[in-house]
DNA sequence: AGTAAACGAAACCGGTCTGTATCGTTTGTT
DNA sequence: AACAAACGATACAGACCGGTTTCGTTTACT
């Protein structure tokens, strides 16, 4: 492997076991035994771990605004036509055996301390993609692309929510974990739960028939 | 303090610590420091830490769907007025001063592992929500109430994203660091960019003027 | 071929993590 | 008054954390 391959190879095993564990819960130690690479190498391309998170956010960031693009540009000439190819391309993404939610929000989540460089690169991430969107909008002809923007956005980020728990699906697919009858034994058995409260009586809610 | 009164108590100031920093961050030395309460009495009530963390998980989802309820019913007795309502909620919590973001995201990010019982808790909730969109979109007579709950829960979702980051605020906020000109310094100097593609060119994006 | 930087391996540092054990004291109940 | 459970305080265990240091080896460039 080059010299120069080494410090991407870092980043692209950071970006395996961060998205697979989140954050906090993967080690330097887990990245350099992945990879293959020592930690004093690790820490002479990186000066911290925080370092080596922004880096890895800034590396998603790229690729994943680029494959936006590219998949956007490709499917049809048509501005209209363009803003809906945004969401085609959320689903192959949800489909990726590689996805695990959106990396940007585990990582505002983790690093909830507005100051941190890595909830400002999350930061950065969605305000790019905002711009992005407001371009599209603007080409569609759109009387308030800003505002427009923001509202794809917000289906954006509410498609991704979904799809990250429901089994890289865009659309809900009744997994194993939601079917179970759909029933009053949601919480299970557990003695953390004493008031009754805890589970709906759904037979109380008033239907109309 | 009488006993019972400790869980619950723990229970709070673990909500408090782990909002604010996420789960994995906050020590249960943090828990019991801010507490005031002894780590063998914790884990008299606690068998672990994940244990703590799915107790902290039903309880906000109780807490959080009640105050729901609460403010739909008394909103409107019109069914699709209440369905409005479960938004005007979602703006009170934006605005309260204890809101992080939602939790059970923030949970279903940092263990992702499917099988772990914090994720099955943060799943739960989801559901359960789903559940009670449902309901009113049945009492709405609406002709597919499940796909209609999934799609106001996709709004939910993207609603809570969008202001987890814009300063607690629904509506986009233009903060601090959004602002910035929204000129092309986007990623600052960080010697960990190297390729110039992370820097987006928004004067080549197609405009109609 | 020679030189300087980058590298791998591993020991090492202080601190923190979850969880347990000890023990003397307080509390609630009968 | 007596007894058992819960409590606070603290030390402890073993593992892991991010990060540094050392040193012998390999690589790249002139």
């Amino acid at each position: 492997m080059k010299r120069a391959e080494k410090r991407e190879h870092l980043i692209d095993t950071a970006i395996d076991l961060f998205n697979r564990a989140g954050f906090h819960a993967v080690g330097i130690d887990q990245v350099i035994a992945e990879s293959g690479i020592a930690k004093t190498t690790l820490y002479r391309h990186f000066r911290s771990k925080d370092d080596l998170i922004v880096a890895v956010l800034q590396r998603i960031d790229a690729a994943f605004r680029d494959a936006l693009r590219q998949t956007v540009e490709a499917a049809a000439p048509d501005p209209v036509a363009r803003i809906l190819a945004s969401f085609d391309f959320l689903e192959t993404w949800f489909r990726d055996k590689a996805f695990y939610g959106c990396p940007f929000m585990g990582a505002a989540g983790e690093y909830g301390e507005r100051t941190s460089p890595v909830f400002q690169a999350a930061l950065v991430h969605k305000r790019l993609m905002i711009d992005y969107f407001e371009d599209l909008a603007r080409a569609a002809a759109h009387p308030d692309p800003r505002r427009f923007a923001e509202e794809i956005n917000l289906l954006h980020e509410g498609a991704i929510a979904v799809a990250s728990r429901s089994g890289r699906f865009g659309t809900l697919r009744p997994d194993k974990a939601l079917q179970s009858g759909r029933a009053n034994q949601s919480w299970g058995e557990t003695r953390s739960c004493r008031n009754r409260n805890c589970v709906p009586n759904r037979a109380g809610s008033s239907t109309i028939s």
